[in-house]
RNA sequence: GCGCCCUUAGCUCAGUUGGAUAGAGCAACUGCCUUCUAAGCAGUGGGUCGGAGGUUCGAAUCCUCCAGGGCGUACCA
């Protein structure tokens, strides 16, 4: 780290040398450990404006760095004009005390005001219980909140819905016809409605309750009620096993309840955006550079999902958050520009929010897709899936792909517990390196004292994985900027691989008390980056497998 | 028609703000366990990076056009 910047700042001061300003100063890992530490590609980019060869500007740069250097033992020009930067081997030992010091904290940071984040997810209505489809949601979205955690923000984990809709009302029905079913009547139950056997499941548990005492009600709110009030203790109980729990519950009736959906369109009107058209009251986006204007409450006076999704999203940025996350499934494409545009007019710093959208889950097994659908019965529930492949394999799955590109869920290969499944790859390297600290400690040997022995560490492979941990800070830092779990996990991968052959060629405790400590505190910082780089994806770091 | 995402090895997918010989897992094939866990390692085969132009020292990556797939384009959410 320190190497880096040093680096960094030489160079900057070469551009300064040279009176140009615009160009950054990039400085980074060259794919190929051959090309030393770090490479820049300066020479090339300043050869149109220097008018002399890429290789020759090389040269000019490399003289800035003397035999003297603090950092830099040696540079070299290679290819059309890269440098590659070769540190002294003093600064890789320093980055690896640095890590052995911080321990749990390598690689989070910490902030005295820690800056606030609230991310929105998942967010289905309780209907059912969650599938495969909310699933890919609910585990994206903790990791995004689990990285911002590790970036030093305070996050709330917020779960928004609505319990007062239509289909909360067909759901209503449907339990109340199953009802009727256990109460001996014969009832003819509709295809539109919900097939899944859990509402018979909630219709036993009101007969249970009631006994047939209901039979001859027309209000569907019991029915409805306890509906909701199973299925949220399902789908809560369903995130509770992905190991973790929202931090609020956010019911769309309280937008109309505390008068701010009024209040939404009073402020919209202020500013001249709502029309009257066809019965209808329309919010008019076309004014704001859209292609159409939208409904915001229908002719029947029932508001659609979007006016209150904008109160909404008031709520949020009047609760005074640094940044507003939302994770949205790719058929809510539309939903947010219009709500966006919405909080931009009406003055608020729409600049906070990041709109996260997920592309679909396919499940495949034996081959065939799975349609899922909670309307009719044909879905795999994520409870199904967890009794099956437990959380880790689950969580693996879900987030080793970009979120923008459709995950193709093979649940067979979910199924398989072998080496065909991915997730043990990391998790083995872990407890390989425990296996070994624990063997260690039986003879006494610990990794501390290991640290004063670190100059013995000298093979590629040695080097390779100091490198390769020293990456970590990097790529959480890139991950809070992007949002992007799936560069955690493709790095803890390489990680491991790069651990997996030293451990082939480098055997830890050996005759050779000096060399077995110093690797054995190599080992354990290679198991603080694996352990701190799964606990943020929220996959566990098992000491034996 | 329009908007967003995707198209890279047989399959599923990575690929750093444009960089050096395009990678991984699975599948196929060949080796490696009397020594810290073989859920591992080493190796072989497998590619017109959907197609065509353009930008430049340099393109899987940026721009334009075209083709294919997914999602949306509701007074559903």
């Amino acid at each position: 780290m320190h190497s880096e910047t040093h680096i960094k700042e030489k160079l900057t001061a070469f551009l300064k040398q040279h009176s140009i300003s615009d160009l950054p100063v990039i400085l980074q890992r060259p794919r190929e450990d051959r090309f030393g530490d770090f490479t820049s590609n300066l020479a090339m980019q300043l050869a149109r404006h220097l008018r002399k060869s890429p290789r020759d500007i090389a040269l000019d740069i490399t003289a800035q760095f003397g035999d003297d250097d603090p950092v830099v033992d040696h540079t070299e020009v290679a290819g059309p004009g890269f440098i590659n930067f070769y540190v002294r081997k003093e600064g890789l030992l320093d980055a690896l005390r640095a890590i052995l010091k911080a321990d749990k904290q390598y690689g989070r940071v910490q902030r005295e005001n820690p800056p606030t984040a609230q991310i929105e997810f998942v967010s289905a209505n309780p209907t059912g219980p969650l599938t495969i489809g909310h699933g890919r949601q609910a585990v994206l979205g903790d990791a995004v909140a689990r990285i911002l955690e590790a970036a030093g923000y305070d996050v709330t984990r917020e779960y928004y819905f609505n319990n007062a809709g239509r289909q909360m009302r067909v759901l209503g029905q449907s339990v109340r016809l199953r009802y009727l079913e256990i109460c001996g009547a014969s009832v003819d139950f509709p295809e539109d409605h919900y097939q899944g056997a859990y509402i018979r499941d909630i219709a036993q548990k009101l007969y249970d309750r009631h006994g047939d005492s209901l039979k001859n009600s027309d209000d569907i709110t019991p029915f409805k009620d306890i509906a909701e009030e199973e299925i949220f203790k399902d789908i809560k109980g369903t995130i509770a096993r992905l190991g973790f729990a929202f931090d609020s519950f956010f019911n769309e009736k309280s937008l109309y309840d505390e008068g701010k959906i009024d209040a939404m369109v009073n402020r919209l009107k202020e500013k001249n955006l709502v029309a009257e058209k066809d019965g209808a009251v329309w919010f008019l986006t076309s004014q704001l550079g859209f292609d159409q204007d939208r409904v915001i409450i229908k002719s029947t006076g029932e508001p659609t999902y979007r006016l209150p999704d904008m109160a909404y999203h008031v709520t949020k940025m009047e609760r005074g958050y640094d940044r507003i996350i939302d994770i949205f499934g790719a058929d809510h494409i539309d939903t947010y520009p219009d709500v966006l545009a919405a909080l931009k007019v009406l003055g608020y710093d729409v600049d906070k929010v990041t709109v996260l959208i997920h592309q679909f889950v396919t499940l495949t097994e034996n081959g065939e897709k799975v349609k899922m659908s909670t309307r009719k019965a044909n879905f795999v529930t994520l409870d199904d899936l967890l009794d099956e492949v437990g959380v880790d394999v689950t969580r693996y799955f879900f987030l080793m792909r970009s979120m923008h590109s459709h995950l193709n869920f093979d649940l067979a290969l979910a199924k398989t517990h072998s080496d065909e499944n991915p997730v043990f790859y990391i998790q083995y390297a872990h407890a390989r390196i425990c296996s070994i600290l624990k063997l260690a400690e039986d003879k006494k040997l610990t990794w501390q004292q290991g640290l004063s022995r670190l100059d013995n560490l000298k093979t590629e492979e040695e080097t390779a994985l100091i490198r390769e941990l020293t990456e970590f800070p990097k790529i959480i830092q890139k991950c809070t900027e992007t949002l992007e779990p799936h560069k955690l996990v493709n790095y803890l991968h390489n990680l491991a691989t790069v651990f997996h052959k030293f451990y082939t060629v480098c055997r830890v405790i050996t005759g050779d008390e000096a060399l077995s400590l110093a690797r054995l505190a190599l080992i354990q910082a290679t198991r603080i980056v694996i352990g701190n780089g799964l606990n943020i994806l929220g996959i566990s770091a098992p000491e034996r497998m």
